[in-house]
Formats: structure tokens, C-alpha cells, sequence
DNA sequence: AGCACGCCGACT
DNA sequence: GTCGGCGTGCTC
């Protein structure tokens, strides 16, 4: 009889532990042997059934015969990745400290999580009828839309229903040209490699991004990274690279910001490239999502453009990655697997041995400090390309100045005198609603939230109270509940409110809000966009969402409403995003040939750090954080990591982490290598309810860091203390919060 | 995480 | 007399 074998699962539990189970009832256990590891298998496990991946089988199992239940079915012919990825997957679970189903559950797209086949569905195409095609180039002019699908069809023949969404094209847009008889559905014609690479001619570079696109290897592991101001052309830069990745037969995976896969965005990688794109991102639908994944998987897609996860999207010849804006906070998840994807496209750059870009006009300081220590290549674009001169920037004093509704009397001037030379004026305020908090004038009484630590934010549209932590609303009250004083007053200002006075102050002109509230509305960011690239004068009022992949050519004015948000932070990294964020935002002004005007308005305009920021720039600027950073003993010099532990009752979060803390102790002594700080309260002690301490752990070396998570994490599970709470790992920690 | 079991308060 | 609150325990 033949040896028994055993199959080894990951399951999306949060249980540390693998799995093991017998083959299905019925398959040949010599055929189970060759199963291999990446295939999902369907099992039962406890009264529910899962679909857990296999990671391996063997002879062996640490449980008795009784306690092994069989697997029902094998759901996959072929791994669901490459083994390459499959084990990016695993070292990642085990550096972040998140137990391994889970991460393999989050790196697949929901459908296939789900149980769907691993299989694209073929569905139909759009295509011009003979009468779509001999309409002459510019007809249906009144109907953009329209215009834009007939365009596209004349150029590549035909659309899938990804195509159509990744152009933003309606589906009224499709009806209305198959109504008009223009356009007809046809099945799918197979797959024939579209010989052009280029469907536009690349813009001319200048002698900086000549020589970067040069200096970025071809083949083999290289991190770059590509160091340019807004405006310095890193966009044609990453398209060359990529042109020759091509060439060479290879496909390119292209990570950006959550905010930054625009339209836009997309749109210049479609117009430059005749090959397939495909993208990744939270607007898609889960058919969509897994269609893309499986093209990047077949190698039909030879670019792929997506957000954090799409660091996880299976590659059949990889040959280089780009991070865009790399410093930005949107690469590390905040929860469950917290994975940063730009330190996993390191990893999976190394384990591919290809080349990395990264790209940003203000990196983040791991980043620069491993360019200072030589790991990275350091490319610079100096130059703004297309000739354009960097904005002015000057700083507005506001201590003892009246502001009118948060603004300077020199900044209404200001703006006035460029609305009226018809330009536009773009307004940044990182704080939506009307106020951030409701006072009584007479009691002091203060509008707070009931299930966190935090004030409520007044809103005007509609006119509530709104935490923005736990997103619990609230009717504004009409007398204040502790004094009865019918005296209340919205304390502070918030976008809704400047908008408000900014109407006021300029009934002549739109004023277009762009926040979380006014853009809610499917496609409402792309209209407001759209109107605002009109030209005509207008005000724009908004939040960070106005900094990030938005090209706004006609604004000359940009004013700062608080530049000192983040200078008094808690959170070390909080002067290093706020840095980040001022210059993303001025970055916006003078990108055209008009040039650009910044205006910082702060009340701490000698602050040490707001004036090497404005005088000798961000590089001084990050310099001068690196050595505080060193000097404090904080990343990147030291490494960082958190256990997080939250409960309904704060005693148990604190006594779960005070056990943890002897436990680590008795594991790793503190010494000049491991340090403990904690347990501390989280910096929102409440949030929904629940109540949030934190114990860090920090280290000179990463190995021994390691190890002790590692036999932490076990201890913590086998501890019976550890079910009452709800506790996390958070290596390399993004937002101390 | 799910999903059970298990023992104490306000309802038909 | 039951429905249901969430504490505790288990899942190959």
C-alpha cells in the first residue's frame, strides 16, 4: 500500500498555523505527491468551508490520523501564481508578521478568493459596422463621448468592455452609437500580437532625463531613484524606460498612489503605447479586476498599472517596475496585512533581478538614506522640462495679522489680483467640512464624539455633525446641551467654510470645491477637473486630493491656508508629511509658461524647519530631519515595529500588552540592540468604541528584530489573554496613529 | 475571523 | 415559559 500523503494549507484564518488535511476522497495518492504548491483547495474547517492554497505536500503531519479531515476538491490545474511571487507572498507574511492565509488572501483578486476559475471569459468586443467606418475623423462633434469611442475604434479596431472602462467611456456612449447602427458587438477575434510599440512619437528629452532613462539598466536587479521636481518630466522618463522593456519582450508593472491612477494617468500610457495596458485599482469592479489580473498573468497585458495591491498582480516576464510618487503613505496597507508595496517591489525586483524605479520630487527618507548609502542609484532632474520656471514661494506671517475667515488681508489681495487678470487661484486647506468643531461661546462646551477622542467636524451640506474617525453623525444642536446657551459657534475652518467666504469675498467668480464630500459622486473629480481645465477664471478650494495627479496649467496662485499642521505632531513622521504635502501643492502652480506664486501662510514662519523648507529647499529640508531622525534613534537608522492591541475594555489592551512586554523581555533582554517603549495609549486613546494602546519595539538590526516578532507573535497566540483582544504587528510602522 | 455552546435579563 | 445578549472555546 502506498505511503499516506498529507497536503499542507494556508487558510484565510487569522490563526498562525498551516493547515494540514488528507487528499480528496477518491484521488491517487502517488498523483496527490506531484500536486503543486499555489493551487486553491477547497476543505472543510469547523462547520464552515474555505478555500485554503496549498503549500506544499508530504509524508509528514504533527497530527494524529483522528484529527485529519479530507480535502473536498482541487480547484486549480496550474498555480494561481508563479513561484517567483508565490514565495514574495510568504517572506512578506513572515516579515510583516501576518499570518500566512491571510496574506495570500489579500494578494488574490476577490473572485478568484471567492472560488471563480482561474480563466478569463471571452466576452464580446465593440466594433465599427461599414458604416461607423466610413464616417469621416471629427464627426459627432456635439457628443464628446461619442466622438472619443468612434476615435479610439478607428485606431485599434476594437474594444473590450475593460478598454471601454479604462477610457472612461459610458456604456450610454456605446448604446447610442449601436442605435445609431455606427457600432456592433463582435466576438472575440484570437489574441494576435500587435507588432508597433509605440503609437505616438516619444517627446524629445532633455540632457537629464536622457541620461537617467540611460542609467536605468536594461536587465538585472538596479534600484533608481529618480529625484525630480514637479514638472521635471519623470512621466517621459518611466514611458522610455518602459519603451525599451518592451522592446526587449518584457512587461512592465507600474505602482501609483491611490489617488494618483487618474483618467488622466491612464490615458497617457494608452496614447503612448500600441500594446495591451491594463489597470488595477479600487474603481474597478471584481470581474474587471480579475480580467486585468489574469491578462498580466497570460502576458496578453504588457503594462500594468495599479495601486498598493498591484504589487501582488503575477507577471509572465516581468522586466521592470515603477513606483510613482514613492514617498506617498497610500503604498503601506493600514490594516490587516500591513505591507508596504514599495518596500515589497524592492524585494520582488531583487528576487526578479530586474530593474526599479522610483520616482518622486520629494522622497521619503528611507529612501534617500539608502540612496546616500549607495544601495540606490540616485537620478536628478533639475531641470523643469518644457522650459516652465519654478513658482515663487514667500511666507505670510499671521501672528497679530486679522484673518478674515482664515485668510490673510495680503492673501485676498492676492487672489484678487490674479483672478482679475483671468488666471486661476487654487486654495489648499487639509481639512474638510465647515469647521472642525462646534463651541458654546458662553460655556466653553465642546461638540464631541461619543464613541472617540475626538471632536466632531461641523458640516454644512447637509448641515450635521460628522466624526471623522468612526463616521458617526449627529444633528447640530440648536442650544448648547451643557449651558442651554443658544450660542454656538463653529470653531476653526474647514473647506466648506472657505469656500463659503471665498464666494463672498468673490461673487464674480466660480468657486469649485474638490474634496471627499464634493467628489463622492462617480465621475464628480473628472468633471470638476474637466471644467476647471477650461481656463476660465476660477478659485479651487480643496484638500491634499488637489495635490496628487491633478495638472491644473492655468493656476498662478497657490495659497497655503495652514502650513503648520504637522510641525507640532507627536508622530515623528509628521514634519517629513507635511514637507512632502507643501511641496506637492505648490508644485501646482507655474507649470505652464505663466509662472507660479506660492503663499504660505503660517504662524510660525521662524520655525527652524518651515525655514529650511522655504529657503534651502527639500533636500536641506529632509537632511536636517535625517539627523534628528539619527540622533533620536528613529527609522531609518533604527528599526521600528508596533504591536497594536485595541479592546472594548482599555484594561485588558493594556494588560495584554504589559504580558507581552515581560514575554519579549524574557526573549530579548533589552540591550544596545533591542529597546522597548510602552505600552503607550495609541494618539486616538478611543476610536469606535474601542481603546487602542501600543507597545514598540526598536533595533538596531533587522535579523534580531525579526526573531523576536517571529517568537512573540507564537507566544502571543498560545496565550490564552490574547483572545480577548484584538492585536496586530505593525512592522515599519507609516502613521503611528 | 466565523461559528458554536452556554448561562442570565425582558418579552409573547 | 422563550429570544437573545456577548463571554469562551475551537477550527487540520
Amino acid at each position: 500500500m502506498a505511503e499516506p500523503v498529507y497536503l499542507h494549507l494556508a487558510l484565510p484564518t487569522p490563526l498562525r498555523r498551516r493547515f494540514d488535511y488528507l487528499p480528496p476522497e477518491g484521488t491517487d495518492p502517488d498523483q496527490v505527491r506531484h500536486w503543486p504548491a499555489g493551487i486553491r483547495i477547497r476543505v472543510p474547517f469547523g462547520k464552515q468551508e474555505l478555500i485554503g492554497i496549498l503549500l506544499g505536500v508530504s509524508d509528514h503531519t504533527h497530527l494524529k490520523a483522528t484529527q485529519l479531515r479530507p480535502a473536498l476538491e482541487r480547484l486549480d490545474e496550474t498555480p494561481l501564481w508563479p513561484d517567483e511571487l508565490l514565495q514574495l507572498c510568504l517572506w512578506a507574511a513572515d516579515y510583516y508578521q501576518c499570518p500566512v492565509g491571510e496574506a495570500l488572501h489579500v494578494a488574490l483578486p476577490a473572485l478568484l478568493r471567492q472560488g471563480a476559475p482561474a480563466e478569463r471569459v471571452t466576452e464580446p468586443v465593440w466594433q465599427l459596422t461599414s458604416e461607423g467606418k466610413g464616417l469621416p475623423e471629427g464627426a459627432l462633434s456635439r457628443a464628446p463621448r461619442q466622438a472619443m469611442l468612434l476615435a479610439e475604434l478607428q485606431r485599434r479596431n476594437q474594444l473590450s468592455r475593460a478598454d471601454l472602462a479604462l477610457l472612461d467611456i459610458p456604456r450610454s456612449a456605446v448604446k447610442a452609437l449601436e442605435d445609431k447602427g455606427l457600432v456592433e458587438t463582435a466576438p472575440p477575434t484570437p489574441e494576435a500580437p500587435t507588432p508597433a510599440l509605440l503609437s505616438e512619437q516619444p517627446l524629445t528629452l532633455n540632457s537629464e532625463q536622457a541620461a537617467a532613462v540611460s542609467r536605468i539598466k536594461l536587465k538585472g536587479f538596479q534600484v533608481s531613484l529618480l529625484d525630480g521636481a514637479t514638472g521635471s518630466g519623470k512621466t517621459e522618463v518611466y514611458l522610455q524606460a518602459i519603451a525599451r522593456t518592451l522592446a526587449q519582450g518584457q512587461q512592465a508593472l507600474v505602482l501609483v498612489p491611490e489617488i494618483g491612477l487618474t483618467p488622466q494617468t491612464l490615458a497617457r500610457f494608452q496614447r503612448r503605447f500600441a500594446q495591451p495596458v491594463v489597470a488595477l485599482h479600487s474603481g474597478m469592479n471584481d470581474r474587471e479586476r480579475l480580467d486585468s489580473w489574469l491578462q498580466a498573468r497570460s502576458g496578453r497585458a504588457r503594462i500594468v498599472i495599479g495601486t498598493r495591491s498591484a504589487i501582488f498582480t503575477p507577471l509572465a516576464e516581468p522586466g521592470i517596475i515603477i513606483v510613482d510618487e514613492e514617498h506617498d503613505g497610500s503604498f503601506k496597507q493600514q490594516d490587516g496585512f500591513r505591507y508596504s508595496a514599495r518596500d515589497l517591489a524592492v524585494m520582488r525586483a531583487h528576487r526578479l533581478d530586474i530593474p526599479l524605479v522610483l520616482g518622486s520630487a520629494t522622497p521619503a527618507l528611507e529612501t534617500l538614506h539608502n540612496a546616500h548609502q549607495g544601495r540606490y542609484q540616485h537620478l536628478h532632474l533639475r531641470q523643469r522640462a518644457g522650459g516652465a520656471r519654478p513658482p515663487t514661494v514667500e511666507l505670510q506671517d499671521l501672528r497679530g495679522v486679522t484673518l478674515h475667515e482664515g485668510f490673510s488681508r495680503d492673501s485676498l489681495a492676492a487672489i484678487r489680483a490674479q483672478i482679475e487678470m483671468g488666471n486661476q487661484v487654487l486654495v489648499f486647506l487639509n481639512r474638510r467640512g465647515y469647521a472642525p468643531t462646534l463651541e458654546c461661546h458662553s460655556c466653553g462646551w465642546l461638540a464631541e464624539c461619543l464613541h472617540c477622542d475626538a471632536r466632531l467636524t461641523v458640516h454644512q451640506h447637509p448641515r450635521h455633525l460628522h466624526c471623522h474617525h468612526c463616521s458617526h453623525q449627529r444633528a447640530v444642536p440648536r442650544r448648547c446641551p451643557s449651558c442651554h446657551s443658544a450660542q454656538l459657534e463653529p470653531l476653526g475652518q474647514g473647506t466648506e467654510r472657505s469656500e463659503e467666504a471665498l464666494r463672498e469675498a468673490f461673487p464674480d467668480v466660480p468657486v469649485i470645491r474638490v474634496d471627499r464630500d464634493s467628489t463622492r459622486r462617480k465621475n464628480a473629480l473628472r468633471d470638476l477637473v474637466a471644467e476647471v481645465n477650461k481656463g476660465e477664471p476660477c478659485i479651487l478650494v480643496g484638500t491634499q486630493m488637489l495635490a496628487k495627479g491633478h495638472h491644473f496649467a492655468d493656476v498662478t496662485l497657490v495659497v497655503i491656508v495652514d502650513a503648520d499642521a504637522g510641525l507640532f505632531s507627536t508622530d515623528f513622521r509628521a514634519p517629513e508629511r507635511m514637507g512632502q504635502l507643501l511641496l506637492q501643492v505648490a508644485g501646482r502652480a507655474g507649470r505652464a509658461e505663466k509662472p507660479g506664486r506660492v503663499i504660505l501662510q503660517s504662524h510660525h514662519t521662524d520655525h527652524p524647519l518651515v525655514q529650511t523648507l522655504m529657503h534651502a529647499g527639500y533636500h536641506a529640508f529632509a537632511e536636517t530631519l535625517l539627523q534628528e531622525r539619527q540622533r533620536a534613534q528613529l527609522p531609518p537608522f533604527h528599526h521600528l515595529a508596533l504591536l497594536r492591541a485595541e479592546s472594548s475594555r482599555p484594561e485588558n489592551a493594556v494588560q495584554f500588552l504589559r504580558l507581552a512586554l515581560a514575554q519579549a523581555q524574557r526573549l530579548h533582554a533589552p540591550d544596545g540592540i533591542i529597546s522597548y517603549l510602552g505600552p503607550l495609549p495609541a494618539m486616538l486613546e478611543k476610536r469606535g468604541d474601542r481603546f487602542r494602546y501600543q507597545l514598540h519595539i526598536s533595533s538596531v538590526a533587522r535579523a534580531p528584530l525579526q526573531k523576536l516578532l517571529s517568537q512573540l507573535a507564537a507566544h502571543l497566540e498560545a496565550d490564552a489573554f490574547s483572545k480577548r483582544v484584538r492585536w496586530a504587528f505593525d512592522v515599519d510602522p507609516q502613521d503611528m496613529s
